[in-house]
DNA sequence: GCGTTCCTATCGATAGACGATGGGAAGGAT
DNA sequence: ATCCTTCCCATCGTCTATCGATAGGAACGC
């Protein structure tokens, strides 16, 4: 089974910035979400999820603060900021601008 | 300028192998081809291709010979078997479900 | 002879995702 | 009380693939 980015690496950011227009949400959280819209497809592991946070963080497409989850635990929740918003608008345009060339090629070559 | 699969690794194989469908093709042509038919979108490094066409010569996809381009040079004709079709076929599904996958993530999330 | 286009190919650096691993707190079950 | 499962965070080392730089040679037009 290919995993989500495994297949299309450089699509994670997008991802987990497309899941935080809803409202903040815990790395956990983020993970299951997508699992879920994907029909499990799309599997964002852990270990690839929190270091694309950290990215995310220092880049300041998200900001990140401590509190209680749904479930009482101690959960960091991320929020995606302004400058997040115009780099998820940037990275969907870029993705399609690709993928629309593959298929191209796909269709032609 | 994003290269082509500088986005979405894994998929050069994919474009490679469709490109070889029409026919046998060497490596210079099948850089200009993906290039002309997705108008400069992607772009196929020879430090990328011919790494790819080793691979996929490994693996028995495609198979390689020597001879003389349109312009009466040297040159190493690559040519699509049949275990190469059934790769692309597989490749090409995966794709779609993936990007499929994501765009259900991009619409709902 | 000289530059340009054509064509092949490798090397080292880099980046990003993954599996394995580790830890800890909450809540229910026995 | 203790155990187990689920929830939640995070890092480390490995691996794979792409890329930029680099190298070289043959054909052709000027």
């Amino acid at each position: 089974m290919k995993t989500a980015a495994e297949l299309l690496p450089g699509t994670l950011d997008l991802i987990v910035l497309r899941t935080l227009v809803r409202g903040p949400m815990h790395g956990y959280g983020i993970a299951q979400r997508v699992k879920e819209i994907s029909k499990d497809v799309l599997h964002v592991g852990e270990s690839s999820l929190y270091p694309a946070l950290q990215r995310l963080l220092l880049d300041g497409y998200v900001k990140a603060e401590w509190g209680a989850s749904e479930n009482n635990r101690r959960a960091r929740f991320y929020t995606l900021t302004a400058a997040g918003r115009r780099q998820l608008a940037s990275e969907r345009e870029e993705f399609e601008r690709i993928v629309g060339a593959i298929h191209a090629v796909l269709r032609f070559a």
